[in-house]
RNA sequence: GCCGCCAUCGUCUAGCCCGGUCCAGGACGCCAGGUUUUCAUCCUGGAAAUCAGGGGUUCGAAUCCCCUUGGCGGUACCA
């Protein structure tokens, strides 16, 4: 039983993925590189009408952004065109769909298929009856009837059809899911499944079983809202004779109100996430402990990519759903960012900084890489995410304005004020431009103030920030630079007199 | 309705398999104090779970058994 494990991650083209779908795709990446396996991407666009122009490119593009690494299927190659790799192909179903008809004509002719002629009306009509009679909705089998013959003539005279499983009655199905354990479900409360729809297209069961089965995938992971359709599934490999791949459940992430994310309701998408300034390792990081945790004695829970996968075990993850807590993942985002190096920081702050009016209204003096550096070493220990780099601390780009009465410290007068500015003045004059360090402002302006240091170091805050909340004093003045620092403290006085 | 799954602080969770060390531990968040001015960071401390409820079994149950309740999911020619 030594076989090489298979993971794959099958989306649909119908959407964008969600973060729900994501903490899926990663705790079956997670165990594929846990176990020196394939992890291989598959797309599923049976449904010719769900499907939605872009989202596959999409889907792939946020897989490579997350640094999910495709070994094999569909991926993009370094144009961001899509790409099909591995001798299992073709990995996009609706190129596979010959096979689908092969293999359903097999189980037809094996007995555990067969055609269906109803209409959509009758369907409706069964269903309906059922349901008043509080019976559990589901196909009555009524095609069975029909003779192998009779089938044939009706598919001769062009009637149209679906190919249905032929579920077996009286029949218990078990299986073993790896986090869930054994689950059995009576077979009469399995419905005959449409296997090929009448436009040709197989149907998500058995397109997925005859892709799996073929691509030799050794685990299925998906979330738990498919634990109930399993039983489907297990017959279908059954019927084929072929060997069951292991089933690996992962309870759903849901929102705030229990239930289950839905894209419309909650603003969910891995692209959102990655426009509002949060780092990939911060996003795995924290979905990774979303119904998983790295076992007893670990207190810590920062953890890289490669430690995740170190530690990585199905016996800890959790069964009931998780729900998404964003201000965990700001902590989580906010520990990222205090680790990047200043560089890192200023590389990955451009492209954010660039859609703000503050800065690209502000002088060219404001945009140089010494400059920026020196607001980013400032407001590193307090960002959440990238996207609100500057917001807070416009005032190192746009000039200020604010109430004088701003200025005063607890109840100072006009004319202590007005002394309290002028010292700083003083102060930051005499400090040589070489000497413009944070250390140096620091001692400075502490000797100045003595014991009465709000006096001094609030006027001088607000006077270069113009803002209730700011860095301190000595940190503005650092990055302010020594004239605009000066300028700032006259335009303060001025207000003043 | 029917079928299935799940159930420990507000949230993520440890512990449950192998009953006692758990009057339930950690993290986020919250509150208070401190870190030579504000904000943030950081540090320290605190509040926060009758382990969904009820019955058993046992000297002893969050942990084993049964029932109840609640939540979620499925119930398509969608995945």
């Amino acid at each position: 039983m030594n076989k090489k494990i298979r993971v794959r991650f099958a989306p649909s083209p119908t959407g964008f993925i969600h973060i729900g779908n994501l903490r899926t795709v990663l705790f079956g990446y997670l165990f594929a590189k846990k176990n020196n396996g394939t992890f291989i991407v598959r797309i599923e666009d049976t449904d010719q009408n769900r499907e939605v122009e872009g989202a596959l490119e999409k889907v792939l593009e946020m897989l490579q952004w997350i640094n999910i690494v495709t070994d094999e299927g569909v991926m993009l190659d370094s144009n961001g065109k899509v790409l099909e790799k591995g001798e299992f192909g073709p990995y996009i179903q609706s190129k596979r769909l010959d096979l689908y008809k092969r293999y359903a004509q097999e189980l037809v002719e094996k007995g555990h298929a067969y055609p269906c002629f109803c209409s959509e009306e009758r369907l409706n009509e069964v269903r309906e009856r059922q349901k008043t009679e509080g019976e559990a909705p589901k196909y009555d089998g009524y095609c069975r009837k029909f003779s192998a013959q009779e089938a044939q003539e009706k598919i001769a005279n062009g009637e149209k059809y679906v190919i249905r499983m032929k579920v077996p009655e009286e029949k218990t199905i078990t299986f073993t899911d790896l986090v869930y354990g054994e689950i059995s479900i009576e077979s009469e409360n399995v419905d005959d499944q449409v296997l090929i729809k009448s436009d040709g297209f197989p149907t998500y069961f058995l397109a997925v079983v005859v892709d799996d089965h073929l691509m030799e995938i050794s685990h299925i992971f998906r979330g738990d809202d498919w634990l109930s359709s399993a039983p489907k599934l297990v017959l279908l490999y059954e019927f084929f004779g072929w060997e069951m791949p292991a089933f690996v459940h992962v309870p759903n992430v849901i929102s705030g109100n229990g239930k289950k994310l839905s894209k419309r309701r909650d603003s969910v998408s891995v692209e959102q996430f990655k426009q509002d300034g949060y780092l990939p390792e911060a996003l795995i990081n924290f979905l990774a402990l979303l119904g998983w945790n790295p076992g007893k004695g670990e207190t810590q829970e920062i953890f890289s990519i490669a430690e995740i996968i170190q530690k990585f075990d199905l016996a800890h993850v959790h069964k009931a759903g998780a729900v998404f807590d964003l201000k965990k993942l700001d902590w989580i985002n906010a520990q990222y960012i205090k680790k990047l190096s200043l560089d890192e920081l200023y590389q990955k702050s451009l492209e954010f900084l660039a859609q703000k009016d503050f800065y690209r209204n502000a002088s060219d003096d404001k945009k140089t890489e010494e400059y920026l550096k020196k607001v980013l070493t400032i407001e590193q220990e307090r960002l959440v995410n990238l996207s609100e780099v500057g917001e807070y601390n416009r005032f190192f780009f746009t000039d200020i304005e604010y109430d004088k009465e701003m200025l005063r410290w607890k109840k100072i007068t006009d004319q202590e004020l007005i002394e309290s500015l002028e010292k700083s003045k003083t102060v930051l004059d005499e400090i040589p431009q070489e000497n413009w360090e944070i250390k140096t402002l620091e001692e400075k302006l502490f000797a100045a103030a003595g014991d009465k240091k709000g006096d001094l170091l609030w006027p001088l805050r607000v006077a270069l920030s113009g803002a209730q909340k700011s860095p301190s004093p000595m940190e503005l003045a650092w990055v302010l630079g020594k004239s605009e620092s000066l300028k700032r403290l006259y335009f303060a006085l001025a207000k003043l007199k």
